[in-house]
DNA sequence: GTGAAAGCGCTAACAG
DNA sequence: CTGTTAGCGCTTTCAC
C-alpha cells in the first residue's frame, strides 16, 4: 500500500488539511476536531505514513534514543544488565544504541562522542577498569553509571554493595568452619575488585583471622586466567581449604585448576564465586556464590536515566543494591581443619 | 569549553567563513583550502562542535544507523552473534539499536516500525519461530535474516546448515557404536529444529538405522526443559545410549537429569548438544557438541547488511555457514551394546 | 479548531 | 575554491 518517502504533508493533502494538522494529529489529538482526525488517519493509513523520528527530533530535541555503553556484551553478567536496560527503555518507548568497549578507554570516548552526536538523550554507562569517563560527563547529557563505581560526582550510580558481597562470600566460609582462605580476584584497580577483597578482610578480621593468600588473575573474567591464577597459588604450597574468587568466572577456572590437581571440590576445597551467572547453578559442583541482582541493576539504572531525562531527578545520586549469598554445592566444612 | 547547541554556523561565524565551507571540511575537507581548513578545525575545537547526526541524516538520508532485532541478548547464543554484528558495524562507523523480541511477534512488530521510523539504513534480523516477518519486508529497507531461516524470498539469510550439524551429531555417536539414539528437540516449527532433527534422521537412515526416540521439549531453550524432557524420555522405559539435544542448554538440562536418575555420562548415556556456547567446554564432563560459527554469523551478517546498504548486493542472498563437530567429553562408546 | 510561516542543523546545487 | 540559496520533514508560535 505504501510507496517512498510519505511525509506529513502528502498525508495533508490527501486529508484535505494542513500540515499542522495532521502534525497535532500526531502528537495532540484532543487538539483536533474528530471528523478531521479520522481524515487524517485514514489518509496515514492509505499512504502508509511513517513519521520520521529525525526530523522530530531535529526539531524538538527529544529524540528517544538513548546509549548504552558495556564492556561485553557477551558476558554473561553484563548481557543481563543490558537485558534490563533494555525492557525499560523500550516499556518507555525509548531505543537504544547498543556499544561495546572490551575495556578500552578509546574506545569509550569514540562511542561517546558518536552518541552524543546522535543527540542521545541519556547513557547508560558501564565503565571500563580505566577509563577516562571525564568526557561523558563534560556534556550535559544525563549519565547513569551501573556496576561499577566511577568516582565522579556529578553522575547517579546504581551499584551493588562489594564489601558486602565480599563478607558475605567469607561469613559463609567461615561459618563452615574454614580457616584458612585464599582469595582470587581481577585487577585490584576495578573497584569492585577491592572492594570484594575487602569485604572479605573485614569478615576475616571479625573472625581475627588473616587471609592466606591473596592472589590477583591478570585478566579479567576469563575462566583461564582462573586456572593459571589458581595453579600458582596451588605452587607457593601454602594450605588453604576454601577460595573466593571474585567472579564466577574465575570460579569456574579455579574449580578445574584444583581438579586438575587431583583436588575434589568441596572435598578438598571449597569455592565461592561471585555474579551468580546463570549457569552457575548447572556446573558440578553446582556453584556456592554472592549473587548480584544484574537485570535489576540494569531496570534501576534505566529507570534512574529516564528520571534524569525527564527531569525528576531524585536527589542522591547513589543507588546502592544488595547481593545475597546462593549456597550451593560448591561449599562444604573442610576435611581436616 | 564548550556550551550548548552550537552549530555549523556558529563555527562558520567564528572561523569567518561560510556554514558551507564548514560543511565542506566535515565532508570533503580535500576541497577547502588548507588555511580554512585550519581555521574552521580551530573554531569547532573552541566551541567543543559535534555535529548533528540529525539533522545530517534528515538531508542526505544517510543516518548511519541499524536495527538490530534479536530473541534475548541474554541468550548466550545471540549475544555471541550480536558481538559479532555489533563489531562490524562499528568498525564501518555504523550504530546499532539493539531490540529484544523475546520471541514475541507483537515486539517484532513494533520494534521494526519504530526502526523504520528512525530512519534505520538496514535490519538485521533474528526472527522468533512464528515471526509475521513480511512487514520487514514491506519497506525498502534492506534486511538480513541470521541464524534462523525466513521464508521470504526477497530477504538476504546467513544461516548455518542445520541438516548437516545434525548429521555430524550422529555419524559421531554411530561411529562409537551407538545404535540406540534419541533425539531431544525444541519445536519443529523453528526450521532450526527441525533440520537438526532431519540431519540425525539422514545420519540413521544411512547407517539403516531409525532413531529410538524423538521427544520435543516445549520450551525453547531452557535448561528445565531439558530436564523435565529428558525425564519424559527415560519414563517410556525405551533404551537408549545416547542422546542428541538440538541445543547446548538443552543438554545441559538432559545431562542433569540423566544423573538425577543415577545414569552417568557419558558411561551410560552419551549427549551431545548444538551450538557450542562458550561454556560448554567448562561443563562436567565438558560438552561434546556441533559447534556454530556464532561470531561470524554476525559477522558475516553485518557485512551482507552493509553491502545491501551501498548497493553492492552480491547476487546470491544465501550465505550458508558450516558447523563443526566438536568431541569433547560427554560422549564415549555404549557400555554394552 | 485550524492554517501560514518560520526554522531545528545540516548539505547540495548553483553561481561567482 | 567559496558563498548563497533552498530545502530534508517536522513542530510550533501566531493569527484567523
Amino acid at each position: 500500500m505504501a510507496r517512498e518517502k510519505v511525509g506529513i504533508r502528502d498525508v495533508a493533502k490527501l486529508a484535505g488539511v494542513s500540515p499542522a494538522t495532521v502534525s497535532r494529529v500526531l502528537n495532540r489529538p484532543e487538539l483536533v476536531a474528530e471528523r478531521l482526525r479520522d481524515q487524517v488517519h485514514r489518509a496515514m493509513a492509505r499512504l502508509g505514513y511513517a513519521p520520521n523520528a529525525l526530523a522530530r527530533g531535529l526539531r524538538t530535541r527529544h529524540t528517544g534514543v538513548l546509549g548504552l555503553i558495556v564492556p561485553d556484551i557477551a558476558h554473561p553478567f553484563f548481557a543481563e544488565v543490558v537485558r534490563g536496560v533494555e525492557d525499560v527503555a523500550s516499556r518507555e518507548g525509548y531505543r537504544v544504541f547498543l556499544c561495546n568497549t572490551d575495556e578500552n578507554p578509546d574506545k569509550e570516548e569514540k562511542y561517546v562522542a558518536e552518541l552524543l552526536n546522535h543527540r542521545v538523550e541519556g547513557i547508560i554507562f558501564i565503565s571500563s577498569s580505566n577509563s577516562r569517563a571525564q568526557l561523558t560527563s563534560s556534556s550535559d547529557v544525563p549519565v547513569v553509571v551501573v556496576d561499577r563505581r566511577v568516582s565522579l560526582d556529578d553522575l547517579h550510580e546504581v551499584l551493588c554493595d562489594d564489601v558486602l558481597g565480599g563478607r558475605l562470600a567469607t561469613e559463609h566460609l567461615l561459618s563452615l568452619e574454614h580457616r584458612h582462605l585464599a582469595f582470587l580476584g581481577g585487577p585490584q584497580v576495578i573497584p569492585n575488585n577491592a572492594d570484594r577483597l575487602r569485604g572479605c578482610r573485614e569478615a576475616l578480621a571479625q573472625a581475627q583471622l588473616a587471609l592466606d593468600q591473596a592472589l590477583v588473575a591478570e585478566v579479567l573474567v576469563r575462566v583461564e586466567a582462573g586456572e593459571r591464577a589458581t595453579e600458582q597459588l596451588l605452587d607457593t604450597g601454602r594450605y588453604f581449604s576454601a577460595l573466593f574468587a571474585a567472579n564466577d568466572l574465575l570460579a569456574i577456572g579455579a574449580v578445574r585448576a584444583l581438579r586438575a590437581r587431583g583436588l575434589e571440590v568441596p572435598g578438598d576445597v571449597s569455592v565461592v564465586g561471585y555474579d551468580d551467572v546463570w549457569f552457575a547453578a548447572h556446573l558440578s559442583p553446582p556453584l556456592t556464590t554472592v549473587a548480584q541482582p544484574k537485570r535489576e541493576l540494569g531496570e534501576r539504572a534505566m529507570q534512574r536515566l529516564l528520571a534524569l531525562v525527564r527531569g525528576q531527578a531524585p536527589p542522591e545520586r547513589l543507588v546502592r543494591m544488595l547481593p545475597a549469598l546462593v549456597v550451593r554445592q560448591s561449599t562444604a566444612p573442610p576435611r581436616h581443619k
